[in-house]
DNA sequence: CCTCAAGTGAACACACTGTCCATATATTTC
DNA sequence: GAAATATATGGACAGTGTGTTCACTTGAGG
């Protein structure tokens, strides 16, 4: 969008708070959807947005902070979940979109080293937690609940399990990547819990 | 066991090296143990053996994989899983067991730190995978097959799948704690998949 | 216009990494 | 037992990133 991966030079003397923001973000956004979190530091950053590495300190408490705040940035998240009216379905098809999200775009690599850098980073753990992964959960038992209400699911279930044992399970294979992340992997979750793995 | 947490120094001149090594890889399982990979660094480690950096360079090509080796050489794992003949009872004490191991004992913090470093540390994850997820991969797997050939599970499901969606789901909640690793969430874990959540 | 807030550059101490030596000692070989 | 080899050691080095302090300069609001 802007200009890019070249350090900038500039003058000294305080600049528009608003427009350091962005450009900040806007460098950080890029550097670790190029780099990864193995090349990410503050230093580049700030060299990148042609600001001083003091005002980025200022606002972003950890180097993962900062990096979750570039990655937002730079994709923006749509967000939605279709509800056609039948569970499994839906679940497929939001699965599906996720096991492809990871498998063939940068957020595959992304967001697995997000989540690793938040086990060694608070700031960056409690923002992930509270502008990625919580409002995806909502998201997602909102729907289960739903399909209650249908009659397509037990009310006697607990829908956050559920959650886990869908989503969890593509973090999983995407964290300790033992075995591919596949389509055929997203239909068996939804088949093995809505008809059950046990001899009837 | 031997002495710890104190700096050695020591003289110039080789030492056997079998000795050097099995007191590398101790002094990195307590300062593992006892700071987290947050304050775990190959300087530490060296100064607390009494070793030569140099020498810590040679045998181990990454930070994460020393963690590693530090970490099997302290906690000796057992490794068994139980079979009474019937799945829902085995696993469900499994699962039981490593919620427990992962709430209540160090365990529960250095495993997800490794996880997390492996992300940016591929030494780490391909021995992480080797030395650790891939065994319990298998034993879960091979519990599963037995139970199908009991009768206890269909045929066509894939074990593997399973896994993911019981111990993936566990990882869940360890890496992303958005929600609390509890007994009731092992048993829900087992309930689901096997009786399935849909309505008949 | 004047004051205050805020970004900037420069410099600093600090920690860790990865690597180079020359030296000293263990291990192996003869 | 002595010589040859292998390997750990201390010391030093440059390189990188972090986190902070300081004086300076400029934007924004009254």
């Amino acid at each position: 969008m802007t200009q890019s991966a070249e350090p900038v030079r500039r003058g000294r003397g305080r600049r528009p708070t608003d427009q350091v923001r962005r450009e900040v973000l806007q460098a950080a956004g890029e550097l670790l959807l190029a780099e990864g979190m193995g090349g990410f530091t503050i230093e580049k950053v700030a060299a990148l947005a042609g600001a001083s590495r003091v005002t980025l300190h200022k606002w972003w408490p950890s180097k993962g902070a900062l990096a979750l705040a570039g990655y937002f940035s730079v994709v923006g998240h749509t967000l939605a979940f279709p509800d056609t009216g039948d569970i499994a379905t839906d679940l497929t098809a939001q699965i599906r979109a996720f096991v492809h999200l990871m498998r063939d775009t940068r957020a595959g690599h992304v967001i697995p080293e997000l989540i690793g850098q938040a086990q060694t980073d608070a700031e960056l753990s409690a923002a992930y937690r509270e502008r990625y992964s919580a409002p995806r959960r909502a998201l997602a038992v909102e729907a289960l609940e739903r399909a209650k209400q249908r009659g397509q699911v037990r009310a006697d279930v607990d829908s956050e399990v559920v959650v886990d044992q869908l989503w969890g399970a593509c973090y999983h294979r995407l964290l300790i990547p033992d075995l591919p992340l596949t389509d055929e992997f997203a239909e068996a979750l939804v088949a093995n819990l809505l008809t059950g793995i046990g001899r009837p």
